[in-house]
DNA sequence: AGCACGCCGACT
DNA sequence: GTCGGCGTGCTC
């Protein structure tokens, strides 16, 4: 039998099929190989009868490197589609697939040793033991009561000696059995309580259950109960013998989740993501591939689960941005789900309290179904949201980042001993630093980005890169000592905070203070337990959470991510907004949000004040139709890197000539085509440049593969050349 | 990626 | 003479 390899080597030069032959291999394993003049690991995409290579060059596998097949055909078909699709290496594909430390065997099952009476008449063994044997009849007493026991729990309940005299005497046995790692073991489980739906819950969840495959929008608005929809229709279908898959948007998000399931569905879940270690995750991937666990529950990565018979995937929160992969190997979660749905007849579940134009349109068009879930549950209001305009409080004499009628919240906030979050998506303590005699700016060495301001290090940092340099007290051009700081950050907010409010305990959690694993749960812990009476935080505070003493949401900056070039800038800006508005108010007090903005009269400002998705949509979408933008249009953009400044600019132009007589050929399907510097012109020591293409959308499936093969021609070493689809990133 | 092959300069 | 610099090419 002839079988096509795929070599693990993450080299686009070797990144095709390599034939070998052998016997009794299965689809799908991971295979050892000799390969040039060393042995690599690789994996059998396809078994064959024949192959065009010379038989002097056809080696033989050498063995297969697990005891099943890593990888199921649907896996193997759905890395085709994805290869295609997005331009990818089979090896990146492949490696999505199994735990990454599986690879050279980094990580194995975990066997511990089992102890097993060998009579199962307990009488016949306590009669030959010594009346004055306490522990080992005590030990053979329990074994008899609980079953197979690991000898590390009998040891520690019963003291060494008395295990190893009763193997020693033949009465019990050892034996290894593979223990599973798990993950947040320790995470508490609450007491089930008994839940009943509200209609519009139970709507949602029959049109899922009776859809038979079906696609669905899931539009709920913030505390309107999307999870109980995704909980019971998970139920449903595990009851019915099927496999499930749960997708949130990021890690620090699954602890919360994983409690509900858990809670429900106990260890048929398996939590699936980068944080975890190694072990566990090996273990949890290995519990879903042997079907002791039906359930898979985490990030992006998580669509990949090593299920069959899959009954839903569920991805919540679709709106959100961290579903497109933006480093190799590149890829759109939503789109892989759907692949996925439809080879296994799976439902599909997109929820969101603000769903991406993209899906919504998908909704008015009949390419998903549309659940609305308008309320919250038992009708709590909403937020009401104060918008206040800065410009009017500077005119009136307050230059501070605190509004009058933000300060008059946090007031009555604390005083009714009710709990506040405070949002800015700006860490750091000042946005850049600037001299103030010649305007000199600090900016990072290998970016084309100011640095900035950390007080608590006295350090000046690259957002971008991470690099860090010294505080300056001298401007280096001109030697002056005077400095103007940029626009406030978090840091600097909490240092303001603690001098209004010496008595009160404020958190901060943005990514300097998340660095380590379990800070994130910590910071969320702690202020859930009314630790601290203010939370302030960037958009890692805005999504999922739910504290019922927050009534009052203050956004301090609700222009900033508004008024970018990118097309995408209203749409996240309404997102960001309206998801942290909805933390406020969640339990019986109603909650308030405080919205400050320089531009209080700008559209995605008011429809966010009113939650007003719909009124949003129909206001973005027309103008995103008018101007030819997604999902109007398609946008690819080639981005070109490189050190070298003309190698790249070289490299572009050859391509743009190219694309340029591709789109003399087919005119129509072209929207736009042009070729530019990147808004960030240089990024970790790389020069930055690309060409932006727009073209009509049911001409892209055509386009792509020839815009792919031009990017594959004359290219040059020392340039990376990234071609992407509807990038969510244009800097 | 690795590693061999190969074609030129410096050295025991 | 030979040791070793890293350019080029190949891996079923």
């Amino acid at each position: 039998m002839i079988y096509s390899v795929i070599v693990d080597i993450s080299v686009s030069e070797i990144d095709r099929i390599f034939d070998y032959k052998g016997e009794g291999y299965q689809v799908g394993s991971r295979v050892l190989v000799n390969f040039g003049n060393r042995k690599t690991e690789g994996y059998i995409i396809e078994e064959k009868l024949t192959t065009t290579c010379p038989p002097e060059k056809l080696k033989e596998i050498i063995c297969c490197l697990d005891d099943f097949p890593v990888i199921s055909p649907s896996l193997i078909e759905l890395g085709s589609f994805m290869r295609e699709q997005y331009h990818l290496r089979w090896v990146d594909v492949l490696r999505l697939f199994i735990p990454a430390e599986m690879r050279k065997n980094r990580v194995k099952e975990l066997f511990k040793n089992q102890a097993t009476l060998t009579d199962d008449n307990i009488d016949n063994i306590l009669a030959s033991l010594k009346s004055s044997a306490h522990k080992q009849r005590d030990l053979v007493t329990f074994l008899y009561k609980n079953g197979a026991t690991l000898t590390e729990k009998l040891n520690a309940q019963f003291g060494n000696s008395a295990l190893q005299s009763l193997v020693k005497k033949g009465f019990v046995t050892l034996s290894p059995v593979a223990v599973r790692r798990k993950p947040y073991s320790q995470l508490q489980v609450d007491n089930q309580q008994e839940r009943t739906l509200m209609p519009a819950q139970q709507i949602a969840v029959d049109a899922i259950l009776s859809s038979n495959g079906g696609k669905f929008l899931l539009h709920g608005v913030t505390g309107s109960g999307k999870t109980e929809v995704y909980l019971t229709v998970i139920e449903r279908l595990v009851k019915q013998g099927k496999s499930c898959i749960m997708l949130v948007p990021e890690i620090s998000l699954t602890p919360n989740m994983l409690r509900q399931l858990r809670q429900r569905f106990g260890d048929t879940v398996a939590l699936l993501h980068s944080g975890l270690s190694t072990g566990e995750r090996f273990d949890e991937w290995l519990r879903l591939k042997r079907g002791e666990a039906k359930i898979a529950i985490g990030a992006r990565s998580a669509v990949f689960a090593p299920l069959s018979n899959i009954g839903a995937i569920i991805i919540d929160e679709e709106h959100d941005s961290s579903y497109i992969s933006d480093f190799n190997p590149r890829y759109n979660t939503i789109e892989v789900a759907k692949y996925r749905a439809n080879q296994s007849g799976a439902c599909l579940v997109l929820g969101s309290a603000t769903p991406s134009l993209g899906s919504f349109y998908d909704a008015t068009h009949g390419k998903l179904q549309l659940l609305s879930m308008p309320d919250r549950i038992n009708k709590r209001p909403l937020p009401t949201v104060e918008i206040v305009d800065m410009a009017m409080e500077t005119r009136l004499g307050n230059r501070s980042i605190f509004s009058n009628t933000l300060k008059e919240r946090l007031d009555e906030t604390l005083k009714a001993g009710n709990q506040a979050m405070l949002f800015l998506n700006r860490r750091g303590y000042s946005s850049f630093l600037m001299c103030t005699k010649c305007g000199y700016v600090a900016k990072c060495t290998d970016c084309d980005v100011s640095l900035t301001v950390h007080r608590e290090d006295n350090q000046l940092k690259c957002h971008y890169c991470g690099k860090h340099f010294y505080m300056l007290d001298q401007c280096p051009s001109c030697k002056e000592h005077s400095f103007k700081q940029g626009r406030i950050g978090t840091q600097q907010v909490v240092d303001l905070l603690s001098h209004m409010y010496p008595d009160v305990k404020v958190l901060r959690m943005d990514a300097d203070t998340t660095s380590t694993k379990e800070s994130h749960g910590k910071i969320l812990q702690a202020f859930g337990n009314q630790e601290a009476q203010i939370l302030v935080g960037t958009q890692m505070i805005a999504k999922g959470h739910d504290f019922p003493k927050v009534t009052l949401v203050g956004v301090l900056d609700g222009d900033q991510s508004l008024h970018h070039e990118d097309y995408l800038a209203t749409e996240r800006t309404f997102q960001l907004i309206t998801q942290v508005a909805g933390r406020s108010g969640r339990d019986v007090v109603p909650g308030k949000v405080v919205l400050q903005t320089y531009t209080p009269t700008h559209y995605c400002l008011q429809y966010a004040s009113r939650q007003d998705y719909n009124g949003f949509y129909k206001r973005e979408i027309s103008l995103r139709q008018a101007s030819q933008f997604p999902p109007f249009a398609e946008i690819i953009r080639i981005l070109y890197q490189g050190e070298s400044e003309q190698e790249c600019i070289d490299q572009l132009t050859v391509h743009f000539a190219d694309l340029c007589n591709l789109k003399a050929e087919c005119e129509d399907a072209f929207f736009y085509l042009d070729k530019m510097r990147c808004p960030l012109k240089r990024a970790e020591k790389k020069f930055r440049f690309q060409i932006l293409l727009k073209v009509a959308p049911h001409q892209v499936d055509t386009l792509l593969p020839q815009i792919f093969f031009i990017c594959d021609n004359k290219t040059k070493s020392g340039v990376q050349i990234f071609v992407e689809r509807n990038p969510q990133n244009l800097s």
